[in-house]
DNA sequence: GATGAATGAGTATTCATTCAT
DNA sequence: TATGAATGAATACTCATTCAT
């Protein structure tokens, strides 16, 4: 059937456009990034970005929506109460872990929009809200309510050292030797965060 | 004599411009912000803001550079080696937490920049390795030189703990109750600091 | 149908645009007309200038193109070697004569590049030479290959006896009586060139 | 007497400008030359342009002017009627040609003018009727007053053979061996300009 | 005579968006 | 669904000019 495009064909472009989108947003940040950038990125017509997602920002919205829905059914996987503390604490930030692995533009769209303009500002409160409850949830009983050792400052801690490696590695990049990103690095990474977890809960014990 | 520009209000414009860009990129990001912005912010014509810095681009990295001057004299202050390794630790968190405390924009002015299109990545690249290279001689002798509990790891981890808290201050904001930024919130979560730094160091001397 | 562009409409906008710009470059020089001025003597739109050419610069690239294409093939079509010398550089004189009479900003066009900035320089290098050359092979075996009688010189010298009459005309319009570019007034230049051509001949077969 | 410029040192500053002004407008067009590159090419203040000059046009004028009186007296002092016509004409070409020589901006200047737009027409209308009713004085007798051997297209011909040499230089120094504008190169082209005279005479006393 | 500061008007160019087809 | 054409508003930046000192 030459001249019309089949069905799976249909919503490849949408899905081309929300790629090239992701990709263009999290190396550039909103502002840096043209429709048209995206639509040549996406291969697509510039108009069809509108006829697909109404406006630029709209679209940066449906980004970030698509990674919130995802992060949220990945941390909900790793979140049943079975097993001893550290094991629960280990799946929690190996799953949050394997997430900014996966989706390595996440932690830079993120950043952006805390550190910037407030436009979007509200989805971002949604989903750090919601990370912060399961954080406390995890501490129960572990953690002060209040105080310097509350959960809460745990959580930004937490959050600093999970997100900001990956944020930091393309400045770090030409300090260290190697890849921050490569896999063996990753995985020192991981384990130091694994180590943070032990040292911290220990603390809190302690105290 | 009101209306003719004293000798003080000469240097004023000049400044008034700095200050204002400051302010504005810190929290709207570089691209968010238009030279007419910060013209009408610091009260001046806008050609004056070229006359002054030549381009959008030289006043941004102006702000940059002001901010990199105070952030390494203030750290420096903190660095000299005498007393027990507790206390030269602690002196380097209220140090850095000081200057945060001082330059609000700086943490969300950084976290744009590494986050974003890295258009003055070189500015943050060299501040960031200078940070590093502290960090690695305060533990010296406490943390390996590789693995997961490399010096470099600890940075990355006490950077986004001590500049985290301040990019998400207005997010988190309405989820806390009171101000993240207010006084008393702000000499917890240094304390947290503190805390978190005792903890860590146990770990490593455990290790 | 009033009101609803004609398929034929279509690519009027963009003629439209490259024959403003012809005249207003011709007219005023490169420097002194803006894009502004093109638009609104086209009637469209601004930004539609550069939907279509780019930039200004491409634009008048555009326009000295064209040009070029056009001269070349006018002169192109006068080179056959048929008949004896006199008939050959008459109809040389000629289609020069007619291009520049048929192109009237043509003239003003390329003195302005040559004695102005250059920054079109190569296009007008390029389309010299190629005169330059059709000089030399007309009068091959006629002039010398060096000395002032050399074709080289031939060719300035009628180039400015073409050329300049058409960027004086208006200079010297108001001296002499009537209109330097009325038909008449045309003849008698062209008139003019034919007897030059004449008596240059013959005083290069006296030497 | 130390801090205090001398007399001639003011004049000095004014001279300088000017200079400036002819070289930059004639390399580069009056438009593109900005009253900033002037003073900092005349290693001046800028304001002091105004001073002295009173608007960027003035200035203009004021260097077109200047050339003028330098290019009148030259070629007055070569119109004396004695001699044979051959020696007077020859006296002609010489001072202009020497003229040209030693003003090579003015070339270039004047042509921008004609080809450009008409903002100083008025004093190039001036110049160039004044070198008509020479040209015209010089051929009397031997030119018709009316037709295509009319003095008028003599002082067309004349003059684009003598000015367009100067402007076409830059642009054909590629082609061409050698400088257009070297020593020897320039004596070739001076016996060209004679030896056209001397062709066109013969041919008008021939009519 | 000389200057640094200041300004209003203008420049080329980009952008998100719309719309007829 | 898809697109080329079209636009109004905005952007960074430049310029000739003025003026207080």
């Amino acid at each position: 059937m030459p001249g019309k495009p089949s069905e799976s064909k249909r919503k490849d472009k949408s899905l081309r456009i929300l790629v090239a989108a992701d990709e263009l947003f999290g190396e550039q940040g909103y502002d840096a990034v043209s429709v048209r950038d995206i639509a040549r990125a996406a291969g697509v017509n510039k108009a069809l970005v509108f006829y697909y997602f109404g406006s630029k920002e709209d679209l940066f919205a449906r980004v970030l929506t698509r990674y919130y829905e995802s992060h949220r059914s990945a941390l909900e996987g790793a979140l049943d109460a079975s097993g001893p503390l550290d094991k629960r604490l280990g799946r929690l930030v190996d799953a949050y872990f394997d997430f900014m692995v996966a989706n390595r533009s996440f932690a830079r769209l993120v950043q952006q929009q805390i550190a910037g303009p407030g436009t979007h500002l509200e989805l971002i409160q949604q989903n750090l809200t919601e990370l912060e409850r399961w954080t406390e949830h995890a501490l129960e009983g572990l953690a002060p309510n209040d105080g310097p050792l509350a959960a809460r400052h745990m959580f930004v801690t937490f959050s600093g050292a999970m997100i900001n490696y990956f944020t930091y590695a393309r400045a770090l990049r030409p300090v260290w030797g190697g890849d921050p990103l490569a896999d063996d690095a990753l995985a020192e990474r991981r384990a130091h965060l694994h180590w943070l977890v032990g040292v911290v809960v220990q603390g809190l014990k302690a105290a």
